[in-house]
RNA sequence: GCCGACGUAGCUCAGUGGUCAGAGCGCUCGCCUGUCGAGCGAGAUGCCGAGGGUUCGAUUCCCUUCGCCGGCGCCA
């Protein structure tokens, strides 16, 4: 609610927007909108966050998208329970002990859907006490707290800070299709589907498509679910995420890529917090972080207390919560990932690590025929679950690269929250499908 | 999948081999001339996760199982 003179708290305990109106189709304020009424008869809608009897006086506190509005009722009158939906009009009044300053009375006090008495845990409180599985069990209650709202809230801001960050760059949005022929991630477990008599899978990336689409719009990008059938049962892991896809051609290597991604998060990070994003990201190839991180130099790929460690020297030398680890050895990444030239055995792939987490995968891509071919060879596998992806190669295709953010991560990290699961509306894992 | 924890009231947790059960919040009732996570008083609520075993006796000890959390493998 706004928090205007009066107000005792300088942060309103439920957040404070107020950049819209009720409106239509119900003659509604919003909470936020009461000081500007103040004498006139009104009506809002809401939840009853909280019911407060004393002896003379009752208040019910309601709760819209907005905030929270006071509204005084009569002694001893029946209040609806905690999260019923009501409709009340009544009379704005300014008065300095009300919280906000400004209070509803003589109320008119519609139920518009009645809510179960006893709620399984207090959604009224500054933090939610309930443990995750808890929540999780009860999300269509759990999400109603602030603390949980918020979360989902930035990550609709980031994703519109995305989309709007490439729009200005020349990209196009597409949407590609999350029912597969084939795995796109070597080694990575996929969901089977039925499909009509036929197995398909559901996509784990939208990887060969948006190359696909690098053909037609040079520049591509796609907001949407991948479904990764990982057992892994970890704080930084689902079976379904949303991920942030980015591709484009005419590249000269990874770091046109790089260059890209660094843009997109200049966009998106002041949207969602204070963090700042460098005008130049710091970046290790991938034989020096293995020095930094202390591992063995044969190591393949980096494990989680190695990008803890790169995470935390970036911090330290170059002031940056963000570093790039590029020229990931080829053992390591997919096969349609591009070679680094100069530099046999090691890739134009990056990973971004961002406050010691993996948020970002990106690279060049392979992008004539005959390589894929070659690539697919060299590996030992068959060419034939590819085919349709492969032979579109001999169309012709720029040389090109992107990058996939994952959206979760990126929230969980920004909000200091422990685990993925808690900035996600109703997230799936290992044992998880409902709600 | 491996390793390590944990499963006691609606929620968060304490507790003990022997009148097998507590606290805070919530809930019910009462008190309190306006609350701000209100306050005060009283009360109700539990197959102490499930199955088996040890024991005269198990919520407590052991085994199995299920659930759940964390770490790891893998990855965004």
């Amino acid at each position: 609610m706004v928090a205007p003179r009066g107000s005792r708290s300088p942060t309103p305990p439920w957040g404070s927007r107020c950049d819209d109106r009720g409106g239509p189709p119900m003659q509604r304020i919003l909470s936020c909108e009461l000081t500007m009424h103040i004498g006139e008869r009104v009506t809002i809608a809401g939840w009853v966050n909280r019911r407060r009897e004393l002896k003379s006086v009752s208040f019910l506190i309601l709760r819209d998208r907005a905030g929270l509005a006071q509204v005084v009722v009569q002694a001893g009158s029946e209040m609806p329970p905690e999260e019923t939906v009501v409709q009340v009009t009544g009379v704005v009044i300014a008065n300095e002990v009300a919280p906000g300053g400004v209070e509803l009375t003589e109320p008119q006090i519609t139920v518009l859907s009645g809510a179960e008495h006893h709620t399984p845990f207090e959604i009224f409180r500054p933090t939610l006490s309930p443990a995750l599985p808890a929540q999780l069990d009860h999300a269509p209650l759990s999400l109603r707290h602030p603390s949980r709202r918020e979360a989902l809230r930035l990550a609709g801001q980031a994703t519109a800070a995305f989309r709007s960050s490439l729009d200005g760059l020349g990209f196009t949005e597409i949407h590609t299709p999350k029912i597969v022929e084939s795995a796109t991630e070597s080694g990575a477990n996929v969901f089977a589907l039925d499909y009509f008599g036929r197995p398909a899978y559901l996509a784990q990336s939208p990887q060969f498509y948006k190359q696909l689409m690098v053909g037609v719009f040079e520049r591509v990008y796609e907001v949407g679910p991948v479904f990764r059938a990982e057992p892994h049962d970890t704080t930084r892991h689902l079976a379904q995420y949303t991920s942030l896809d980015a591709e484009l051609g005419f590249i000269e290597d990874h770091r046109d890529v790089m260059k890209v991604l660094r843009e997109v998060l200049a966009g998106i990070m002041p949207r969602i917090s204070a963090i700042e994003v460098p005008r130049e990201i710091p970046s290790v190839h991938f034989a020096e972080a293995l020095k930094i991180a202390g591992a063995h130099p044969e190591e393949p790929d980096l494990v989680p207390a190695d990008e803890r460690a790169i995470g935390e020297w970036a911090l330290r030398e170059h002031g940056s919560d963000f570093v790039f680890v590029t020229g990931y050895p080829m053992a390591k990444r997919p096969f349609y990932t591009h070679p680094d030239p100069s530099r046999p055995g090691y890739s134009n792939g990056f990973d971004l690590i961002f406050r010691g987490i993996e948020l970002v995968t990106g690279g060049q891509r392979l992008h004539r025929y005959e390589d894929y071919v070659a690539a697919l060879t060299e590996r030992g596998e068959s060419i034939e679950p590819y085919r349709s992806y492969v032979d579109s190669f001999k169309l012709g295709f720029p040389p090109h690269g992107g990058f996939a953010i994952g959206l979760e991560r990126l929230i969980a990290r920004v909000t200091g929250a422990a685990n993925v699961r808690e900035v996600t509306a109703f997230p799936r894992d290992l044992h998880r499908v409902a709600p």
